[in-house]
DNA sequence: CCAACATGTAACTACAATAGTTACAGGAAT
DNA sequence: ATTCCTGTAACTATTGTAGTTACATGTTGG
């Protein structure tokens, strides 16, 4: 398992914008830098979209930010694309059987714990602003 | 997508081996306790066993722990059950267009921030124990 | 005003992972 | 030797992903 590659497409989506910003951003234009259909830009551009993340007009070509990229953050990129459920990162198992000591205790046991885990990690994506992804390409470019 | 409930039924089968340590596990009251099929269990005790974790014998009924609690970490049976692959937790699009500065080198710059995303939520798992679960499930029960 | 072009979206396919199930081979012990 | 258990292969149903085709809708320049 993992999480949809659709987090690190919408990433070098919102990338171009920005990178691109003077240029007519197409899904066809982006398509051909991800590598893939311009239906799966489209689609993940209406959820940008759709988060207030990016601006796009039906009829109209080529999408634009929504916000300065130091505005957004990897984890409003990951909530927008919709990959992970709140909470819903580690699957439990349901209806344990109430007749054992085990079995009537360990979900209120262990889904704290992986509430924490989960908070933790995206508790690094809410530190990186696309800002830092923009400069990390520009500065490989160097 | 979540990560696998096989993790939080690892959990739940270790605890029982722990918390019915005088009674004898056989996959068919382990089953009736997470609520699921014998076949579901010995399959996650095979994984337990081969990391390690667990001792369970072909033709003699019941698994017993392999190691003391306090030295079983929630890392340690996450790794077992094989949910998540190693710096695999974010599925990456591969393949993007080397012709565009966003495509040759947006890899390059999220997969070390998806690395340290996921060892952050590891980490939380490292530093739980199985003895800490078993600690909180007879807490519940007081 | 209409032709050309872009977006939005439904519908379909292929593929992979999960979880449950049946069936049965093989080991262990009374 | 019978009985019970584990190990495992094989199959099913379900779900999510990603790609694709097709087409309706919206915009704009000539």
């Amino acid at each position: 398992m993992n999480i949809s590659s659709r987090f690190s497409v919408a990433i070098h989506i919102l990338s171009i914008l920005e990178v691109n910003k003077t240029g007519t951003n197409t899904s066809d234009f982006i398509a051909s830098s991800v590598n893939t259909n311009p239906v799966v830009i489209r689609r993940i551009t209406g959820m940008l979209s759709k988060a207030g993340l990016v601006e796009v007009k039906p009829g109209v070509p080529g999408a634009k930010l929504a916000k300065d990229p130091s505005d957004i953050t990897l984890l409003d990129i990951y909530n927008a694309v919709n990959v992970v459920e709140e909470n819903g990162l580690f699957g439990v198992h349901d209806s344990p059987n109430p007749d054992c000591t085990v079995g009537r205790n360990i979900q209120g046991v262990i889904v704290p714990l992986f509430t924490s885990a989960q908070k933790a990690m995206e508790n690094v994506l809410a530190a990186v602003k696309l800002q830092d992804i923009i400069q990390d390409i520009e500065a490989l470019e160097m």
